[in-house]
DNA sequence: CGCCACTTTGAATTAGCTCAAATTCCGTGG
DNA sequence: CCACGGAATTTGAGCTAATTCAAAGTGGCG
């Protein structure tokens, strides 16, 4: 574990990247700063800074804190009992971490990094105790959690109805969405993970994965950027979508 | 709609069959009847009567209540824009639904009940100003919502790692354990859904579903009973994981 | 009794997997 | 700076699990 404590006294947020935005664009990321404020107010969180590789909890660990990401990036992964494990989220900036920790008193998952960046520890009882003076905060709280549980029904949603290639194209459309829904650049994404991470997280194998990114650049829906095939640039986010939706309908027009 | 208001004088809880059951089931138990318990103190919530097919809410509609179980049955829909559907969810007693309408104000799913029960209303403002009062009805509310993200995780998991039988015999397994943390008796699954519909839950097809049951009839993990073919017995719930761990590890065993 | 929805089972088709080989990328040490 | 080696990626060629299509079979209910 490489993980360093940073003083309260860190920088208060990174620097955002601000291209021409969207009005509720802007708002949202603003939902986030919001929280952060107030999490800085209520608590002053300690900071700690994370990097690739980084373990923050493992499935098994006595729950105590709940964690939210101020910068970064962090696989979630679910681990069954027989050895069978899934990523089963990807979390960014303003995302709270360990909420599955809370019924059984142990996390049911191990959370990595996968980019360098900072991490607030919450601890579950403070947070408790600061929300009972302030009604706002425990909305934010109600508000992460609730939002986490339609995301991931969502997700259950895709793998359940869609075809590979769409799936890929819907992993990156709503990659997408979490960039902009924070007021980030869109037209790019620096996946941090391996094809063989993305196809775990998307119920295939790494060769379908492969494939199907191939097909989707071949079809300029994405297309790669740089050296390495880990820079994905999307010219319109609307391709994505429209992929997705055509991949359902087979043409039935005529 | 033909679900009706029931007073709140009303029968304060179902008959549970209370076969021999370990102490941790029966503490399992405990945990419900004490949530509601502390409801019905802080809340006095009104109760509504439904029906197989009723619709507690739709997808869309303004958020202002959640639900508690208390009998009954419910599957919990999720709708993409595009007309794709799923059932993402099984509702039990004591399970609280609607949690993914806190952050955007609306729903984002249908309930529907699957059986006659009995839904307690929970006004969300009204359960907020009761939980600053009473610290441990926000704890349960907290541990409802951290086991629903939890359980979601397994969902996916079993979505993107097992094969369509063994995704059967784990639904039957998970519905038993829902069964039995109930301190109800897990001999026996009435399934009030249609191969279709757990095909559509399990992402597979009716067929596939009826074929995986017939295979798990035909090795002995279940056996059907009565006419119709929805009553599903079950000698013991082992053979169901068995099966399940069976369907992964190709006999290595020289 | 007969209709209709649900279920089962079979046969053919296919999307995605497995296996395999070639290629690219990137860090490391000479 | 360049050569080397390991890891990641791409692409091809069968193979297989699951789907699609089709046809009986079964049960519930007016």
């Amino acid at each position: 574990m490489t993980a360093t404590v940073v003083p309260a006294s860190a920088s208060r947020a990174p620097i955002l990247p601000c291209a021409a935005v969207s009005d509720d664009v802007r708002a949202a990321g603003e939902h986030i700063a919001d929280t952060l404020r107030r999490l800085q107010e209520a608590l002053a969180p300690p900071r700690r800074l994370v990097h690739a590789g980084d373990v923050l909890y493992q499935a098994g660990d006595r729950f105590r804190n709940l964690y939210v990401l101020n910068s970064g990036l962090f696989k979630i992964v679910n681990l069954a009992p027989d050895g069978r494990e899934q990523v089963v989220g990807i979390k960014f900036r303003g995302d709270w971490l360990g909420f599955d920790g809370i019924a059984e008193g142990r996390y049911g998952c191990d959370a990595v990094a996968m980019d360098t960046g900072e991490v607030w520890t919450i601890g579950y009882e403070a947070l408790l105790a600061a929300c009972a003076a302030r009604p706002t905060l425990l909305v934010k709280l109600h508000e992460a959690m609730s939002r986490e549980i339609a995301h991931d029904r969502g997700s259950l949603l895709s793998m359940c109805t869609l075809p590979a290639d769409a799936r890929v194209a819907d992993f990156l459309r709503s990659w997408i969405d979490s960039l902009a829904s924070r007021g980030l650049r869109t037209d790019q994404i620096s996946l941090r993970m391996t094809r063989a991470e993305i196809g775990n997280h998307l119920g295939m194998t790494l060769e379908t994965v492969s494939r199907a990114l191939s097909r989707l650049a071949r079809d300029k829906v994405i297309e790669f950027a740089g050296k390495g095939r880990r820079e994905v640039h999307i010219a319109d986010p609307e391709r994505l979508s429209a992929f997705v939706q055509g991949s359902l309908a087979p043409p039935v027009l005529q």
